[in-house]
DNA sequence: CAGTGAGACGGGCAACC
DNA sequence: ATAACGGTTGCCCGTCTCACTG
């Protein structure tokens, strides 16, 4: 969300700044992979390469930790423990100190012996402080210090375990002054009930001491003082121990196994993982996946440790020194907390330290300086420390921009963007300048010049580079090539089962037509590949008519005959014809030209005398797959809005759990919304800005990823044997940990290459005839396509027994899918069609960009056209082209080019085209109608909607619903649900 | 009786075929 | 009235209602 800068402006800038590598880490995400790797290889040269890293910042939850430290061997019932809370000046345990000791001493479960004590700090405490305990300078002046006070504890304390909430805080300071006065190592046992807390409560929703006892309906009279705070974790403690107890766990040293870590609600810690191998991107897949799947919480893809272990090969593994609320890494976190000696130990985990700017901590630091990092001093000073460590255990240590857009003035953009996301906790993190600009080496090295200037350069240039160098090259995010899904026998049983249909059509022997038609087809499919395409639509539309919903093709399937036998499609591609359906007859007539079988004459059969059907709608088989049959054909299918989930689960079972994701989407910030962030922004927070002002910054927002999502009905299929992690994460849309819907993590588009996307639309015709069927009792089978009174709605008011002005209209489409705007009424208006082959002319007309409108309408009225002519569906310009003598594959290309709307787009590559059209006497208002045209139905998809709209029709006329006095809404809602 | 939180609902918007 | 491709899914967010609570 608060992606303000283009993956593709970094990767420049870095080339600008003479890098010869970028590390790209978003949190938690890997979206910009593809995009990454594309602009890298644009921009690297033989001699000059762009490497990319991939990375991710990713936090981290660490599974391991033992619930209790230096556990003794005995039993619970035996121990004494010690319940305590301190209170401070400040958060920091290096520069704040200790104002107050409370503790409660329990054995048994039963309290045994109390303790409090003020502490003169011997500074001024923080009025911010006074404000939350209560303890003010008065208070504590007559208080004995520290020195005197420690000891005394650490007598109370004896032998006891120890126990607080949040321990490690309060340790910090313990262990600090007990070391400090009375140099003693403090090696104690230690139990932290926050740890417990969220273990033995994983529903909870918050943990603070407070909350806690809420929940557990115990009494806090006064949080925030030392007494009441650790008698309150005390009565909590109690209680946990029980839940111990009812396990059945004895013994201190079991309680670390006592419950399964709650991963969900763990804090966490920032790491930065990049990859280092093209395994290790199968890692990072994996580990992205798990996050946002099995690990999600509390809005987070979260990482285990030991899982991060477990798939560690191929990938360097940092720990930044951020220090920031719920994203602070282990090294800082430790660093803070003064448990140094642990600091080493967990240091060894990791491959490198990332130093960060100064900056970065604008916003931890407090006034008062109350705050865990509390000056740059202080931030210098940990920098120093990490320096130091790094050299004395052999970990390479690196400083980073901490890059989050390019120059120093976008900051109010990420405002802006952090603010409308709703994800920000306090004003704060938006308010406060971060400094997350991109660096020059000379800004970097200038930052970083307290280390030294050799040590400066050592962490700014040498050590980034050896992690550079460690990346190994020609890492690619997607392979290559195509990846089809399997079915066994896919080809032999496409082949049978189209002939099977074919002959109880046409008869065996099959008219020399068909056959040929159907061989051109099938070794276009067999041989390269698509079987199982066809073969898994076919099983998919089967299982919706079995359950008695009709399904509706898209697109071009249509021009398949094939699929027209196999029953993916019902439009019949053949050129108009008539067949008797006399079993012992068979006869067949094929008129071989541009046509729509239904519009010809009735017929009587001359061979057996029965009356004839009339099919076919001559669309040529190329348009789906190309003259080489190399196009990968896409299958479009409108399933019922009620029965699409059920179709995309039998996907599932079709192809395997592991195998099928619906296709993820990714949603930007587009104008309106862009423009309604600045706003909110600037309406919020009190600011003033002029409109231009808000459209320029609204348009600087734009294309920042917002949230992710489901396609309409975009299922992606993983061959069997195939892992989708060789290809992409997955994760649920916009994270929804309730959704039963898993998606590529990336936009599908950009391995659509790759791996097979079965369409599964949804759409509301199949669903509408589906009722109809049910209130009429009529098989939509029966229902006759070009029916008369039916076909006359598309040109005047006449069947529906209305007059125009009584329904403001001259046509009688309202309600008919596709027919009834008033964009396309105005077109039936001015065109009066009485044919389906000329409403499948107006469909091709009236959908897609500047067809009619700014293009055809134009050449009709002037006169260099006439309407037969024109151009209505892709079809139409490759048969026009052939019959023109352009080669068959020009055609076809041509037509692909023109559809897609890419003459304005590519106007080189249109002047070699419409040169060739030239060459071979092209007229001029062909030539410029094609370069208009933006985007345009193929004939196949134009031919199942006109179907559609017909069956529909055919119930408005049959049931006059045109004379009800009702809204076009109404009569919609009546036409489906009242019949 | 005000505050809270969950759930239903619809409008606005984005992505897509 | 204009100009116009139409229609689908899905996410977010604001609004409203309603049960619950102290």
């Amino acid at each position: 969300m608060v992606g303000v800068t283009d993956v593709e402006d970094l990767i420049k800038r870095a080339k600008e700044y003479g890098h010869k590598a970028i590390a790209i880490t978003d949190y938690s995400v890997v979206h910009s992979y593809p995009a990454a790797y594309k602009t890298a290889k644009k921009l690297s040269k033989d001699d000059d390469k762009m490497k990319v890293i991939f990375g991710c910042e990713m936090y981290m939850i660490d599974d391991e930790a033992p619930m209790i430290t230096n556990p003794k061997d005995k039993k619970i019932e035996e121990e004494e423990f010690v319940v305590f809370d301190i209170e401070t000046t400040g958060l920091n345990s290096h520069t704040n100190k200790i104002i107050e000791i409370g503790a409660v001493k329990i054995k048994a479960g039963r309290i045994i012996d109390r303790y409090s004590q003020l502490i003169n700090p011997g500074i001024p405490i923080p009025y911010h402080i006074t404000e939350i305990t209560s303890i003010t300078n008065e208070q504590v002046a007559n208080q004995p210090k520290i020195d005197e006070v420690i000891g005394k504890f650490v007598e109370f304390i004896g032998d006891a375990v120890l126990v607080a909430h949040n321990a490690p805080f309060d340790m910090g300071f313990i262990k600090r002054d007990i070391k400090e006065y009375l140099n003693i190592d403090l090696e104690a046992s230690v139990i932290d009930t926050l740890q417990m807390a969220r273990d033995l409560f994983p529903d909870f929703k918050k943990y603070g001491l407070g909350d806690l006892n809420k929940s557990l309906g115990l009494a806090l009279e006064k949080h925030h003082r030392a007494v009441d705070d650790s008698q309150a974790t005390a009565n909590m403690f109690i209680i946990f121990l029980e839940k111990y107890k009812e396990k059945g766990i004895e013994y201190l040293k079991d309680i670390n196994k006592g419950f399964e870590v709650n991963v969900k609600k763990q804090s966490l810690r920032n790491i930065m993982v990049q990859v280092k191998t093209q395994e290790g991107l199968k890692n990072m897949y994996k580990l992205v996946s798990e996050g946002h799947i099995k690990y999600f919480g509390n809005k987070k893809a979260r990482i285990p440790k030991s899982v991060l272990k477990e798939n560690r090969e191929g990938l360097i593994v940092g720990s930044s020194l951020s220090a920031h609320f719920l994203n602070t890494g282990e090294l800082a976190e430790l660093y803070l907390r003064r448990d140094l000696e642990k600091l080493e130990e967990t240091a060894k985990f990791y491959d490198y330290i990332e130093l960060l700017p100064k900056s970065t901590y604008n916003e931890l630091i407090e006034k008062e300086g109350t705050g865990s990092l509390a000056s740059y001093d202080d931030v210098e000073k940990m920098n120093k420390y990490f320096y130091d460590l790094g050299k004395r255990l052999g970990i390479l240590v690196t400083a980073s921009s901490n890059v989050h857009y390019l120059d120093e003035n976008e900051d109010i953009i990420r405002s802006i963007l952090l603010y409308g996301s709703g994800t920000v906790y306090n004003s704060r993190q938006y308010s406060i300048n971060n400094g997350f600009y991109f660096r020059t080496t000379d800004e970097m090295l200038k930052e970083f010049g307290y280390l030294g200037e050799q040590e400066a350069k050592e962490v700014i240039i040498t050590n980034t580079n050896k992690i550079a160098d460690m990346v190994e090259e020609g890492i690619k995010p997607i392979p290559e090539g195509f990846y089809p899904p399997k079915m066994e026998n896919a080809e032999e049983i496409v082949r049978t089962m189209t002939y099977e249909k074919a002959y109880r059509i046409y008869g065996d022997p099959l008219p020399d037509i068909v056959s040929k038609r159907l061989e051109r087809e099938l070794n276009a499919i067999i041989n390269n590949g698509f079987s199982v395409l066809y073969l898994s639509a076919q099983k998919l539309v089967k299982k919706s008519l079995d359950n008695g919903y009709l399904v509706g093709s898209r697109g071009s399937v249509g021009s398949s005959l094939v699929a027209f036998m196999m029953g993916i499609t019902e439009v019949n591609a053949l050129y108009p014809h008539y067949i008797c359906d006399n079993p012992e007859c068979k006869h067949s007539e094929f008129i071989e030209k541009e046509g729509v079988g239904i519009d010809l004459p009735d017929k009587i059969c001359p061979k057996c005398g029965a009356k004839l059907r009339k099919d076919g709608y001559s669309i040529p088989f190329e348009v789906f797959m190309g003259f080489k049959g190399d196009k990968v054909p896409d299958i479009d299918l409108n399933f019922s809005g009620e029965y699409q989930s059920e179709i995309h689960r039998y996907c599932e079972e079709l192809f395997g759990k592991e195998n099928v994701f619906k296709a993820g989407t990714i949603s930007t910030l587009a104008e309106k919304n862009a423009e309604a962030y600045v706003r909110k922004y600037f309406e919020d927070n009190n600011l003033n800005a002029v409109r231009a002002e808000i459209i320029r910054l609204g348009r600087l927002c734009q294309g920042a990823k917002k949230t992710t999502g489901q396609h309409p009905g975009g299922m992606v299929i993983v061959p069997q044997g195939n892992s989708i992690y060789e290809f992409c994460p997955v994760q649920r849309p916009a994270n929804d940990e309730t959704s039963e819907s898993t998606t590529t993590h990336y936009d599908y588009h950009v391995m659509d290459e790759q791996l097979v996307k079965l369409d599964i639309l949804g759409h509301d015709d199949p669903t509408t005839i589906k009722l109809l069927q049910e209130y009429t009792n009529m098989e939509v089978k029966d229902i006759p396509l070009a029916d008369k009174d039916t076909l006359k709605i598309f040109s005047s008011t006449e069947s529906l027994g209305v007059t125009p002005e009584e329904i403001g209209t001259e046509i009688g489409t309202y309600g008919i899918p596709e027919f009834g705007t008033g964009f396309v009424r105005q077109m039936l208006i001015d065109t009066r069609p009485t044919t389906f082959a000329e409403l499948v002319r107006i469909s091709g007309l009236s959908h897609g960009t500047n067809v009619w409108l700014n293009n055809a309408q134009e050449f009709v009225r002037n006169g260099q056209a006439t309407l037969s002519q024109i151009i209505t569906v892709r079809d139409d310009i490759m048969n026009y082209l052939i019959d023109q003598g352009l080669d068959n594959s020009d055609a076809f290309k041509i037509m692909e080019f023109v559809r897609k709307g890419k003459p304005k787009k590519e106007p080189e590559n249109w002047e070699k085209y419409s040169n060739m059209m030239k060459e071979k006497n092209v007229p001029d208002w062909y030539i410029e109608s094609c370069r208009r045209i933006e985007y345009m139905f193929p004939k196949g998809h134009a031919v199942a909607y006109v179907m559609m709209a017909m069956r529909i029709a055919y119930f408005k006329v049959l049931y006059l619903l045109h004379s009800m006095q009702l809204s076009y809404r109404e009569k919609q809602m009546i036409l489906i649900w009242k019949l």
